[in-house]
DNA sequence: ATTAAGTTGTTAATAAAATAACAACTTATT
DNA sequence: AATAAGTTGTTATTTTATTAACAACTTAAT
């Protein structure tokens, strides 16, 4: 059986993109919960910690293929083991990161993300001055060797933490050496072929959203 | 005049979020055109850069209050100012970072977010290791000099890059002293009061879907 | 000067997600 | 054992965002 499947019909790619971004919060929730010891939780109880509405919990959770027992709630072990699985955050997918300036430091840095599924394998840069150095048993290369290591290593993911205006060159090569997805922080937009993913995380974007609500409110 | 309305009837309150959430994505397309000096640029050249509709980019440009002129486009340098404008990204509001761990630590040695219209003037944190340092000019304090520093900048808007488990405490004693807006890096969610203003960034959020997109497909 | 191409910007239609309503079920209590 | 309370999970409605269609306008070319 797969656990993949929400109701045997669909497939898990049919997931809505806003659940699956509310996954990991839920996630961080259960995990509060077991902390203190709580073996059962409702819907109605996971609404209210997040202020939405318990049908959308219920609906989202359901997506994960787990059932929660009327009375009782969810198991949360289960809700915990069931989202894991579902989010692959057990994968250690293996990723490359390029610019290893202040922000890619402190993603190499962060062990947070490994529980949550990445796993750094390199960094890259052109700054003689971070090449060749150590972060927490990521070892930085000059970009010459990301051919040499991306074949022998098979990765899939990259990361984008390089100064905005070579984000697109950085593209460019990561897509020439195999790489099938990419995470850009930059804010630029990035142009490449159909078949590769890319997810843009913006903290401008972000930024904009409080901005707006602190002066128009 | 004010330019932040978007018709003269709504205000700019009424923009929707999607809109905001996309205007620094053009922003710094626009300041690649400028640095290219490109001086006209037209909704359909927006578009397929963006690979997007070209009539949504109309619409989300025409919230600014900008209008674009038939058979030549938008000024560019028109376009990036009064984006800027609009999202207060000059307006250099001052913030608190409380945890000055990796992530915290990358904030604020990062100095693009201050051309983003966000200034961190000061950081907290409770390890000795940490506090009494100086990131960039930036001064870490312990926790309990808060309270006295908040009285004495006014400061609206405050960072959480803290452990998880940290994050509602952070956030019950900013709202104790003052701030009026909370931006939140930990995946948990927050409680405040109605008034305040909470915008949560999950990088993890991101990673489920690149995880999801990479095994599903 | 007139025409035609191409763009903006508005209005309408579609698609998607959040909310609301409801039905079915299960467990604890009387 | 029967009832009632409370929860899950489905279906329907409303709201919101995106896409599509269209009208008006402006500039360049004939």
């Amino acid at each position: 059986m797969r656990v993949k499947t929400s109701n045997g019909k669909g497939d898990i790619s049919q997931i809505p993109e806003p659940t699956l971004r509310r996954l990991p919060g839920y996630l961080s929730f259960f995990k509060a919960l077991k902390i203190n010891n709580v073996e059962f939780v409702s819907s109605g109880q996971i609404a209210a910690n997040f202020k939405m509405d318990s049908t959308l919990v219920t609906k989202d959770l359901s997506y994960t293929g787990i059932k929660g027992r009327t009375k009782i709630g969810y198991n949360v072990n289960l809700l915990i083991e069931t989202i894991i699985q579902f989010l692959d955050f057990n994968s250690q997918e293996k990723a490359f990161l390029f610019g290893v300036g202040n922000l890619g430091r402190a993603l190499i840095k962060y062990q947070g993300l490994k529980s949550y599924g990445l796993h750094i394998v390199a960094g890259f840069d052109i700054d003689p001055d971070v090449v060749n150095i150590t972060l927490n048993d990521v070892k930085i290369y000059p970009i010459d060797e990301f051919r040499d290591l991306s074949r022998k290593l098979n990765v899939r993911l990259g990361i984008i933490t390089t100064p905005d205006a070579k984000a697109q060159d950085t593209a460019d090569l990561m897509v020439a050496w195999g790489i099938k997805a990419i995470w850009n922080f930059t804010p630029q937009s990035i142009k490449v072929p159909d078949n590769i993913i890319v997810e843009n995380t913006s903290i401008y974007s972000d930024l904009a959203v409080i901005l707006n609500r602190l002066n128009n409110s």
